[in-house]
DNA sequence: CACAACTCAGTTGCGCGCAACTTAATAGTA
DNA sequence: TACTATTAAGTTGCGCGCAACTGAGTTGTG
């Protein structure tokens, strides 16, 4: 019944550290993906992918904002920004202008159709919350942990080698 | 002190749920890449990614898999393994070949050159947790947790529409 | 046996996510 | 005022992750 073991003797801790179900990095990822499944789903009315949508969100929530604001706001790079606003713009759904203030910067804001998407976008989260049958003290406290973690994890990415 | 509220009269509870920093899925992943940024430093010696460095570990502790079985393992299907597999065997760390048994299935094994790698990666687990700080039982119970949320979100995402 | 249904791996296409680089504009400084 | 350093956005390249499809091999049913 049980799978041939690997061609060792003993199972070390080094090697149980190794084995793919104690990998929490791969739970975390499992869980997101698995999310991103659903809201997937319940997006393709909207038209929007996933990152599109959260960049919808961050637009309709704080109004005009710069790319580089935007990816602070996603954690985003222009390198992902860039052609993902690219493409919300030829579909008509945001406006980009470079600020007079300083050239460098470009500035993102939504256009009538874009903000009209919004009314319809609300049924996103509540779908979502209807299908995962999650509350919203539990979401709440899910939320509360992982940004802790995140910012545990930036901590330690920023780190230096110590 | 607080920012430009967006362009409507009152926060009304769907508006409150379109808000960025309350979607759980954009917590999810964004631990999810703070803990990938980690993992890219940590696997930069070995020459991985980290969707790699999985496929490594389920091979590394099953032994030979089938495409499917692997794919059953990582939540993956052959559109992302094939050209992964691809990667890896001309590193020179995989070998493949078709069944015997079953000629549609091909059995994906680690070359004397990919099992030589098993030692350098039990450090990675070992500096990922140096780095982050996390002991067994945390890392544990975090992995409980995201295990059941995954579970709870694939059954949400089989099911019909309700 | 014949033939349809299914299974498995692979390919194509597209949108991220990220590193590395380029270009243009601004800020800082001798 | 020149000149360097810095900042912002964009581009390129690559590896996933996933949907849609293809083609070869297998299974099931008449």
């Amino acid at each position: 019944m049980t799978a041939t073991p690997p061609p060792t003797d003993a199972p070390t801790d080094a090697e149980n550290l190794l084995r793919l179900e104690h990998q929490v990095c791969f739970a975390l990822q499992n869980a997101s993906r698995a999310f991103g499944a659903i809201y997937r789903d319940a997006l393709k009315d909207l038209g929007l992918t996933y990152p599109q949508y959260l960049a919808m969100l961050a637009l309709w929530e704080h109004g005009e904002l710069s790319v580089k604001r935007l990816g602070e706001l996603l954690r985003l790079d222009s390198g992902t920004l860039s052609p993902l606003l690219k493409r919300l713009e030829s579909a008509g759904l945001v406006k980009r202008e470079r600020s007079p203030q300083d050239e460098r910067s470009v500035l993102v804001s939504v256009t009538a159709t874009g903000a009209a998407l919004r009314e319809q976008a609300t049924q996103v989260p509540l779908e979502v919350a209807r299908r995962t049958g999650f509350d919203i003290a539990e979401m709440r406290e899910l939320r509360g942990l992982l940004g802790r973690l995140t910012d545990r994890l930036d901590a330690a990415g920023t780190a230096q080698e110590c």
